[in-house]
DNA sequence: GAGGCCAAGTTATCAGATACTTTCAGTTGC
DNA sequence: GCAACTGAAAGTATCTGATAACTTGGCCTC
């Protein structure tokens, strides 16, 4: 049986609906289509209800429960999908996710698509969150924090003996580097940061690559790189705030410099 | 005539395909579907190939140039739409959308509703970036970006001297406060950093006016703070980096301050 | 008890049809 | 000449009905 709305609304016979606003429905704004509803019901079900991993009702469930035809809850679906608040995939029923990095990674990189300048930009916003992860991690690192933090340094230091210049190599090393960032994030204990931190480093992934192989030419001794990262750590494990701001100030300046001697030295200015 | 893609494919009768990974079609990944085709093929066209504001072809058209119906289209439309890609409405073509702030404004506030722990965790990232604004804008400030921040804080004089506690008077005070942030931000000549912060304050509006509830309850004088907003302008406008910095971060930490003074007044620690 | 097979549930996709909106050009009225 | 009306054309919104493919859980065999 249909709960509340048994009678379904057929825009295509209703020519008499849209002209009285307030007719019947308690709740239906007035020139509300069908996929706005679809929507606002969908939305209260999913950030009002459900939690992180629910499945949703099958499409032909909420399609009788809400009043509208399945077409209209799979286009709602989409939409919904498209702002990465559930995930949709073939003989499943939707489920809904946790608010993750992704979303926000794909604007950035479209972003990026659109205009290269972005880079630069979303690379000063990242030094100026990286600050602040380290000094809140000063601040609020606990024991288990800084257990990962440690073994993601061990992981960069196993990687910057093996280094031996072919592609895996580097990519090992720069794995552990983003492990190491990701894990001081996580030890600042501020989720939000921890997601737009990710969300940045995954759509300036490139970018890293670039500013590592710049470091490298430029003659760089990789184990300083790595000091540097464990300079950050103990001043962390230490709890001077200060200190490791300053700290990863530093090595994100480096970082930037050794980005722009690369770009430098492979494409010369216009 | 339809140009590549001939024949359409139809998946009811296509039990052979899916066990052909690489048959026939050059560039269709195996366990490929209509909507991930669609999606492909509608992305390039709107990153890759149009303008923001650009129309794209009518569903129809689309259908019969991709090859693949109508609703397949239609359904990845809306999900680029629910990523902020493009805009559909009733009667129109598809439109092509400028990047903006909606998308991550909306992440956001889904955030905060899921767990509120994250305004506090996204009011600490806006400092971080606030600080970062002042001190590029003091840099890279141009005469038209000054004229705007000045602008904006003639008007945040003039809604402070016609303060008189209603609710109207209070809301033009807040319009004129993050008008002048926005003015700095537009100053930093950093477009993301605008972008970031625009999203921040539109999912935490409901914070600003809560510190600024703060700020009157403590008996605070209004025309310091607008001599703290001006007193950001004039070192924005002398170049002076460091000193913008340090306004800047005082400034919010006094607000910061304001609001906890309200939060633990209205809502008494459980 | 492990592994494979079948049935039910669910999504993916096509086709055809109708109602509502927007847009634009042509016409009318001043 | 120009402004306002009118209508057709283009286009999206939505519903109905049907089929194919995928996922999952239970049953059956060995």
């Amino acid at each position: 049986m249909a709960s509340t709305a048994s009678t379904r609304w057929d825009p295509r016979k209703a020519d008499t609906i849209p002209t009285m606003p307030t007719a019947g429905a308690d709740d239906a704004p007035p020139g509300d289509t069908a996929l706005a509803i679809a929507l606002r019901e969908l939305e209260e079900l999913i950030v009002g209800q459900a939690e992180a991993g629910d499945q949703l009702p099958a499409e032909a469930a909420l399609a009788e429960s809400i009043g509208v035809s399945r077409l209209t809850i799979r286009e709602a679906l989409k939409v919904l999908a498209g702002q990465g608040l559930i995930e949709l995939s073939r003989g499943r029923r939707p489920t809904v996710r946790q608010p993750d990095s992704t979303v926000m990674s794909r604007f950035l990189s479209v972003a990026i698509r659109r205009d290269s300048r972005s880079v630069l930009e979303l690379l000063s916003i990242r030094r100026s969150l990286e600050v602040l992860s380290a000094s809140e991690a000063a601040k609020h690192a606990g024991r288990a924090a800084l257990a990962a933090m440690d073994a993601a340094l061990d992981q960069m230091q196993r990687a910057a003996d093996a280094l031996d210049g072919t592609d895996e190599s580097v990519a090992r090393y720069n794995t552990a580097d983003v492990a190491f960032h990701e894990a001081l994030a996580m030890a600042s204990g501020n989720r939000m940061l921890s997601l737009l931190l990710e969300s940045l480093a995954s759509s300036l992934h490139h970018s890293f690559t670039q500013s590592f192989a710049g470091f490298m030419a430029a003659g760089g001794d990789i184990d300083d790189a790595v000091r540097e990262h464990r300079r950050i750590f103990e001043l962390v494990a230490k709890g001077d705030a200060l200190g490791a701001e300053r700290a990863m100030k530093r090595h994100l300046e480096r970082t930037a410099r050794d980005l722009q001697s690369h770009l430098s030295r492979t494409a010369p200015p216009a």
